[in-house]
DNA sequence: AAGAGTTTGTGAACGCGTTAACAAAATCGA
DNA sequence: TCGATTTTGTTAACGCGTTCACAAACTCTT
């Protein structure tokens, strides 16, 4: 017997966000910081919405999911609707993760400048190549695979990043798992199985292109049948 | 007054397929390729829908936008699904991408070992800075973002893929539909307009971090909750 | 103070995607 | 040849997400 949207004492509510609100949330904040960034101290779901790139309804529904933070006939504080979210999404506190694997794609990870305004910190590298550790990567030295439990435990790290080859994605699941990672964002082109309550994300950069590919090639099809069309027609 | 389903001369369907669906093509093709090199000739739906990790029902439906190539009471014949997959996804043929932004991210993409084998092929390299310019970057050289119209117009490039800062973004997607690409992967922390007919899809490396900070977050004070509610029971 | 104008928050309709369930079609054994 | 078994292709139900449309709530003007 849950209570939905009991309230809580740090004034978050306990029911559940559907997901392609959370995965929006981001997105708001994102946008907020540029209005925040602008000077503007007040704006409406319109203009929000079209910052956003969404339908102003799906903004005011989502929002909606959190509370009721904006006030009729005005608007929503950009600063206040920004903390409500970044609370929300856990981003009052920063994320230490470890990235597995610091090959080409884990080198780019540590360096990308766009993690740290968003919470995230890269705490950790790791790699299985004994040739790759001891140096230093983005200012971090590189440890073995084999350190990973020590890391995980002394950082209290709970997010992991899979940054090898396919065939090292499932073995290195594994051993975050067994480290006492409970979320892990998968780059490797294969998919990982792992036990109730660790949360898997993929990311699978070849697919975005064949999907890309896809549609261009239905585009030039497309419009082979229709001059097909015009020469029989 | 369109046909569905009319047959083209190459066998395949003009009806579109559902986006989740193509989505999960790429998938059900690593699969194939998997069974495929451990030399299975044939499987059943059951079978390749756990190798893809997912649903067998959602798999049968996925290949039946394609057409029929099962049969009943035996499964699927490896090679030729693959094929007829292969083909519906466009990869008959190699594609061509450019990649905008020659920095950390930019560099590992074009590095990449995962796509050349799913018929994508890195053809060029552009980058607004000077520095950059006329470096050579996993033996591609490195050209001005002036030359984009040659290069695009020269290799017949549709797809490009931006892996510039987030304030470029706008700019550099407006210079890749000028120069005729109608596809478009976008890796920069920001949202860009396109016009109509040009397809973008958006990568963002911490929103996809953030999403899993979000559960972490839940799942810690999940925990709390129960210690809690076991404190005042 | 009251009416006109804004803008939020939400109920309801709609559409897409997922999943279960089953008929159709193939193989196999007697 | 016929019945039993297997597995596909498809229909129908279900659930989630999106969008519309509007009442509720606020500001502003007179």
């Amino acid at each position: 017997m849950t209570l939905l949207r009991s309230p809580r004492l740090d004034g978050s509510t306990s029911r559940d966000i559907p997901d392609a609100t959370v995965a929006r949330l981001p997105v708001y904040l994102r946008a907020l910081n540029a209005l925040a960034e602008q000077g503007v101290m007040s704006c409406a779901s319109n203009e929000l919405a079209e910052q956003a790139g969404v339908n102003p309804a799906k903004l005011r529904k989502d929002l909606s999911y959190l509370g009721s933070y904006g006030t009729r006939g005005v608007g929503y504080d950009v600063e206040y609707l920004r903390y409500q979210i970044a609370r929300e999404m856990g981003q009052t506190q920063d994320w230490d993760v470890v990235i597995v694997g610091v090959g080409n794609l884990g080198s780019a990870l540590s360096a990308y400048q766009g993690f740290s305004t968003r919470g995230i910190r890269v705490a950790a590298l790791v790699d299985a190549d004994p040739q790759r550790v001891g140096t230093v990567v983005s200012g971090i030295t590189v440890s073995p695979l084999d350190e990973l439990d020590e890391i995980v435990a002394d950082r209290d790290i709970s997010i992991g990043v899979i940054a090898t080859p396919g065939t090292a994605a499932q073995e290195v699941a594994e051993r975050l798992v067994a480290a006492g990672i409970t979320s892990i964002l998968n780059f490797a082109p294969a998919l990982v199985q792992v036990p109730d309550g660790v949360d898997v994300r993929k990311v699978d950069l070849s697919i975005e292109l064949q999907i890309l590919a896809y549609h261009e090639q239905r585009k030039a099809s497309a419009d082979k049948t229709s001059t097909d069309k015009a020469a029989t027609a």
